[in-house]
DNA sequence: ACTCTGGGTCTAGACGTT
DNA sequence: TGACCCAGAGT
DNA sequence: AACGTCC
């Protein structure tokens, strides 16, 4: 998935179109994620080792939903309001993608069976993880359990990613996060990568803006989806001897791929035949999404707590006092951030500029660099006060700020 | 010198205890 | 799967 | 930081 070399170019070329954010300062925002990538993640990654992994008495594996429920209570308690969304049925044009995929995780599934053969432990870890694949009932698993949770779940018709992109254009989220650049192809207002990174390690959040990554590029956003399709994305293959420098040098140059076919070297540049660009094209701007409110409303529910016990203690083994215990922090996060973002508790704490609110939109053309917070313990550590304490909370029972962008952060 | 390619590598969650 | 490094080849 | 456990 993704387009090739886009993460560097971009890096490379429009710097100003992302920028480092903490954690901490999505607070109260809602967030699009895509459902099936994170459940891939946890089963290849989730209490597996060798071929063995978590299971129900049943022997049916469990480990995305270990993955899944402590992954969203870290989001909750973070006052993040995740969406998950799940994969449809995909383009016709990423068939052969896909039958890659396939004909991949084939031969991992006979590399592995080689591996245990000779007992290869190293060969076994390694293998396995290629084979994972997730089933519908992985997607069913997940499912329920987040309606139990309370968290709300979106169903894509098509691809996951593409109907994240169009509920954050509608501003039912503030952003994506996904680890997949062409969040950004299918043209994301933003879109953040390393959202779920530990912060204990290293790497920061990265927030990309759409709207300064073209600016930074100089192309339009059907210039940039040319961009994407020439350094090579899941939809068709790329021109041999085209990377991502040639092919922003190309678009910037033609100022479309019909230009530039028309003014290229054909003895230099193999087009493929029957080069579907044109669809590509189209499924990156007009994607099979959903959009009326009816399917896409999204609501943070309670927890059905005996509704979770059942599910998970009863029917899959968890440990009842880890399930309690973590029904009470969803229903503490839930108190903490129902109120919405208090905008005045995230603006910088120092000096200089005021900040403007009121005004129906105050469009914040460089969102004023969140810099400092009040207060930042949101990681609960084993006998310290494990509970997250906002002192601006104290201001404001009544002083409710609907989240939402209709206040700051328009774009 | 710059760029693309292909081959190889390594890695991928979250939490608590020590 | 991606991200990274490297060697090699084409421009 | 390294390690073991989660089911």
């Amino acid at each position: 998935m993704g387009i090739k070399g886009l993460m560097k170019l971009l890096a490379d070329n429009a710097p100003n179109g992302m920028k480092e954010q903490k954690f901490e300062s999505y607070f109260g925002r809602k967030i699009a994620i895509d459902a099936s990538m994170s459940i891939y993640q946890f089963l290849i990654v989730v209490g597996r080792s060798g071929t063995e992994m978590l299971t129900n008495e049943a022997g049916e594996t469990t480990s995305h939903l270990v993955g899944m429920f402590s992954r969203t209570i870290r989001l909750l308690e973070a006052g993040i309001k995740p969406v998950y969304v799940f994969d449809g049925k995909p383009p016709d044009l990423k068939k052969q993608e896909l039958a890659k995929r396939y004909s991949r995780r084939e031969d991992a599934t006979d590399d592995l069976a080689k591996a245990t053969e000779s007992g290869n432990k190293e060969d076994i870890e390694k293998f396995s993880k290629r084979t994972v694949k997730v089933t519908s009932q992985h997607n069913d698993d997940c499912k329920k359990l987040l309606r139990l949770m309370g968290v709300p779940a979106v169903e894509a018709p098509s691809e996951a990613e593409a109907q994240c992109a169009a509920l954050c254009k509608a501003e039912k989220v503030y952003a994506v996060a996904s680890e997949d650049m062409d969040s950004l192809t299918f043209g994301a207002p933003k879109f953040l990568r390393h959202l779920m990174d530990p912060s204990s390690k290293k790497i920061p959040v990265m927030e990309f803006d759409i709207s300064k990554v073209l600016e930074g590029l100089e192309l339009s956003m059907d210039q940039f989806i040319d961009l994407c399709i020439l350094c090579g994305c899941d939809y068709c293959d790329s021109i041999r001897g085209i990377g991502p420098q040639t092919a922003l040098k190309l678009v910037r140059q033609h100022g479309s791929m019909e230009s530039i076919l028309e003014n290229i070297n054909k003895e230099r540049y193999q087009i493929p035949d029957d080069w579907p660009y044109e669809e590509a094209r189209r499924l990156f701007k007009e994607p099979l999404v959903v959009t009326d409110d009816e399917q896409t409303e999204l609501k943070w529910a309670a927890p059905d707590e005996e509704g979770l016990v059942n599910f998970l203690v009863k029917e899959n083994g968890f440990n009842i006092d880890r399930v309690t215990k973590a029904i009470e922090k969803i229903k503490t996060a839930k108190n903490k951030s129902s109120q919405g973002r208090l905008e005045s508790f995230f603006k910088p704490v120092s000096t200089s500029a005021p900040v403007k609110r009121k005004g129906t939109k105050c469009v914040l053309v460089s969102p004023s660099p969140v810099t400092k917070f009040k207060t930042l313990s949101l990681r609960s550590r084993p006998g310290v006060l494990g509970r997250l304490i906002f002192p601006s909370l104290e201001l404001g029972s009544n002083y409710s700020v609907p989240l939402s962008r209709h206040f700051c952060f328009g774009i």
